[in-house]
DNA sequence: GTCTATACACTGATAGAC
DNA sequence: GTCTATCAGTGTATAGAC
């Protein structure tokens, strides 16, 4: 509101160069990328990338954060709350697979930076997750084993209940590439075998619970 | 048996380089790596990784091949035979399983590889799986929808399930660094979960095959 | 704030001796 | 086959004008 400015972007500088940095380092990895990219991505000077953020470990750690924020706290939010399991399944499959539609190459390059930059990592998770991780292991937990006390649910860990969810969730965007060859997919044809998943995935995942 | 020579390690130098590259690679990516940093992995000059291999590209490529190949292919030995489902599973989860345990940043490296590097694809799609990935799912989808038909499964894409399958073994190690710090693992810890894992995972899925 | 020009370190790659 | 020495190219980062 302050600046009009009708160049570019509605943005400002600043904001432009993180946007365009994130499309660079989602597309070509940390270490892939090249400043020069990313300043004519943003429709400006080099230079101007080290005006607003210094170094490109600033940088790219500017955007490693926004991008690991975006989709790695609604986990928590979902999978801590009181709703039941199923209506956690339910949720949870159709929020983040729509979620992850939005922006598929994002599970590969997080995977990938993790990978290979380990030390994102500690800024990460006690920024971002905190002990929230550990209210959803607990919550998830005492669900599971109430049923399964109960004789209504079939036993199990609820951090392998957890990983084998979001692995189910994420495990096809993260593999884009090697689902669309190994399927035979074009990317239209990969977005139905997702809306396919959103239909599936949920009740396969409630049919393991049983008993 | 040609030479004895003993220096490093038993093998010549351009196994040696190999090896070296491929633990260079997959710890730093492709982008990350420096080929000095491999020469002194190996305990050579850098210029004999380029009379070997020519150029980092090359190298890198002969890297990524052997380590797909080393455990893409298993994928379709197993899951196109004529094994019963049940079957398949066990000997997929119990194979994959330990095979990913030998090597746990295997995935995070090929993912990221194939997530900035889509060419790497093409040459492994045909040389390596070929049309065996058809085989797979007409050989999947045969089993499904026969039992789907006689009323002992419920009904389930061949695809979704091959996808949930590959997701549930892989994906714990892709996405390591995260599940170790959202369960709050080390090294042994996460050892003990993928032991864990071996035992739950095959029972989970065929609940979730039941009609 | 934004640009041009430039410094300077590093990396991949080659030439040539042994 | 393996090494030393070296080069050309590229990439990050800074200085300074506007």
């Amino acid at each position: 509101m302050v600046k009009p400015s009708g160049q570019q972007s509605p943005e400002d500088a600043e904001a432009r160069i993180l946007d365009a940095a994130d499309a660079v380092f989602v597309r070509r990895g940390t270490d892939g990328a090249r400043m020069q990219e990313i300043a004519d991505e943003a429709g400006v000077n080099k230079a101007l990338l080290h005006y607003y953020y210094r170094t490109k470990e600033l940088l790219s750690a500017a955007v490693f954060e926004r991008a690991a924020s975006a989709f790695i706290p609604a986990i928590f939010q979902i999978m801590a709350s009181d709703a039941e399991l199923e209506e956690k399944i339910d949720h949870f499959v159709a929020t983040y697979l729509d979620q992850l539609s939005r922006r598929p190459y994002l599970p590969g390059y997080i995977i990938g930076e993790l990978t290979h930059h380990p030390q994102r990592l500690v800024g990460l998770f006690s920024k971002v997750t905190g002990g929230a991780a550990r209210r959803v292991l607990r919550k998830l937990g005492q669900q599971i084993d109430e049923r399964v006390e109960a004789g209504t649910m079939a036993p199990m860990k609820a951090e392998q209940f957890l990983i084998t969810l979001l692995g189910s969730c994420i495990f096809p965007f993260a593999a884009r590439p090697i689902v669309m060859a190994v399927l035979d997919l074009d990317p239209k044809g990969f977005e139905r075998f997702i809306e396919q998943r959103k239909r599936e995935l949920p009740s396969f995942l409630k049919r393991a619970m049983q008993p």
